[in-house]
DNA sequence: GACTATCTTGAATGCATATTCAAGAAAGGA
DNA sequence: TCCTTTCTTGAATATGCATTCAAGATAGTC
């Protein structure tokens, strides 16, 4: 008997910001065994094929941002306050200009989730589970009295997201406080009309 | 003197449906030559190499977008109808489910704009123009009286173009028009508040 | 009709790539 | 300590790819 070496997240996280630093197509299994430290075989051992990385490490980008999302509502106890602040990290994000700190949910759907439905599958999925996130923080607000107005939660969960998926995109054209800001701003106050 | 056989722009077409299909990385010039019905020297001579056939395909396609775009505006009246009905068509093209019916400009930036500067700097330019455009149709909104709010006409314009953006990923996950027509309601209203 | 400049053709080239596999190394059990 | 099982290694394989280029074709010019 013997157990496997290596670290699987610390495996998956290097897969994962090389994948958002080249995309999917051109990083090479080169590129891929010098991030992770695995060579070829351990990694067709641990997860089929190139494909099967990219898999496993969208899972694990969506444990670890699961896992910071449900810590920053966890503390505070004014959700809405909390909502906003999400917000204003995704524009600190944007202003890095750092491909690593870019969202390999969306990055991934463009570039390849047209063409594999198992991928597909997957960020639509995860995709899912986030807007519910977002669907039953409103709902807590709502329950507190902080949201008056009668727009139905799922719709304001889809409209939240649309904008984030908008506003990441907007920043790789304009990292730029003075106008991402505003539009988060903006954002956030037509989530509540 | 002998002048060249092929129709530039069908050719141009024929490259940004290939592109839009399978992504930047994904189109081999074997996918190229058989979408153009160029043999690979006159594509060479023509556009030097890959990356300047999509260059070429980039400029081609915010062309053909400005002209369709000019043409709603020109022939009624009314600004904020006509930018009603733009956005409902972005609703339609996103129900499709036809890759050659995304936006070139949002999935070449998301798949290479990071990775290199030419292609990056045509894409921000061409989306600045689309961009400004809107602004346009904003200020004779503005002027005729048909908007009622002092919001600074580049945000508006900004915060549209975000909304864009999200709603082309969102359709991404689901096409369905019970989902995106309220989204796009909801971000029409939120432009004029 | 011949000549020349230009365009077209598509096979050849050389490199990059995803994947495989057999030999080697290490861990646990007897 | 030896043996078996499992994991690791990394060179080898075979395929796919962007690009080149020399031969062939064509249109305008004299």
């Amino acid at each position: 008997m013997r157990n496997a070496e290596f670290d699987r997240q610390a495996v998956l996280r290097a897969a994962m910001r090389a994948f958002l630093v080249k995309g999917y197509a051109k990083t090479s299994m080169a590129d891929l065994t010098k991030a992770t430290g695995l060579h070829p075989g351990s990694i067709y051992c641990a997860f089929e094929n190139k494909k099967g990385l990219l898999l496993a490490a969208i899972g694990q980008y969506h444990e670890d941002r699961s896992a910071q999302f449900l810590q920053l509502f966890a503390n505070s106890n004014n959700p809405l306050h909390n909502l906003k602040a999400y917000l204003d990290s995704i524009v600190q994000e944007c202003l890095s200009c750092d491909a690593t700190q870019a969202c390999l949910l969306t990055k991934a759907l463009s570039e390849v989730g047209e063409q594999d439905e198992d991928i597909h599958q997957l960020i639509h999925r995860n995709l899912y589970a986030w807007q519910q996130g977002i669907e039953q923080v409103l709902e807590t607000a709502k329950s507190q009295g902080l949201i008056t107005t009668d727009t139905n939660s799922q719709i304001q969960a889809q409209f939240l997201m649309m904008g984030i998926y908008g506003l990441r995109t907007f920043g790789h054209t304009e990292p730029n406080i003075e106008v991402l800001q505003p539009l988060a701003d903006k954002l956030f106050h037509s989530l509540l009309n």
